[in-house]
DNA sequence: GACGACATGGAACTCGGGTGCAAGGCATGA
DNA sequence: TCATGCCTTGCACCCGAGTTCCATGTCGTC
């Protein structure tokens, strides 16, 4: 029978305190996979790899519900690969708007940035200037105004 | 003397909620130039520019305390460039590491994505297979697990 | 004077991903 | 037998950046 894991061995583990894991079970995305007698949860090592597989999913863009989908895509208990395809160009596609959008503030402030430099000799700083004039540029200036 | 804006004026014209230049008002980022015997907020010139101001750094990321700070910057009433500068390397260097950990992301997404399409016509999906592989090459998968 | 649009304050609610706490039960070694 | 540490539950709270709700007040126009 394959080892089994209290809460607090399965959370060290992979280096996540129990309050995590508990809350996954709270969201459905990993039920233990039993009681002891005393109620203690156990896991068995499924778990552990089901685990390290939300925290990689999750370090690759994924938010909790896609894990969700992606976890039941894997159990085989919805639709398969064009289903996970359609997932992974939707987040690749998000992806890619926010690197571009977080390419264009790092033009922005690396522009501030040697300004600053430039003439701080003087004392005078045309930093807030230059993003006055990023401001007057960008007419819509919040893309994240509806989604923060 | 320089024309004065209601809330609902200064709001609309730069495309923001009331409730959001409210809420600048609450955080101390936006107060309004006075009271009219009626009790509405009144708005002058200034505060467009400034709201404008607030809109621009909050879109090259900048987070409102930090606007805070540059306004006060702005004021003179704290110190110069060097904090300013602080400020933009500060940031500068947060948006490169999270531009490296999406890049990575990105990678795996298309990797995935790729080896999806390749295999498809069999109906076997491998995508969870290279998810797994990620999390196995991510000893410490969750980089963000401290500050998400 | 009636109507709709806009204003007021204050509190509670939203979102995702958890964390913290209290009060108690269980396990283990000295 | 006791200390220590781990476990249990449930609930409240955290973060940032707002949004929503409510009852009530005011402005401009027909």
């Amino acid at each position: 029978m394959s080892p089994q894991y209290t809460i607090g061995q399965l959370a060290r583990a992979v280096a996540v305190p129990t309050s995590t894991v508990r809350y996954y079970e709270r969201t459905g995305l990993l039920p233990p996979d039993g009681r002891t007698d005393s109620n203690y949860r156990f896991y068995a090592t499924a778990a552990l790899e089901r685990l390290r597989f939300i925290l990689a999913a999750k370090a690759n863009g994924f938010n909790l519900e896609d894990v969700q989908a992606l976890l039941d895509f894997r159990a085989g208990r919805t639709a398969p690969c064009q289903e996970v395809q359609k997932l992974i160009e939707e987040r690749l596609s998000q992806l890619e708007t926010r690197l571009e959008q977080l390419h264009h503030v790092q033009e922005v402030l690396h522009a501030s940035l040697d300004e600053c430099r430039k003439v701080e000799p003087s004392g005078s700083c045309r930093t807030m200037d230059n993003l006055n004039v990023a401001a007057s540029q960008q007419p819509s200036a919040d893309p994240d105004h509806k989604k923060s």
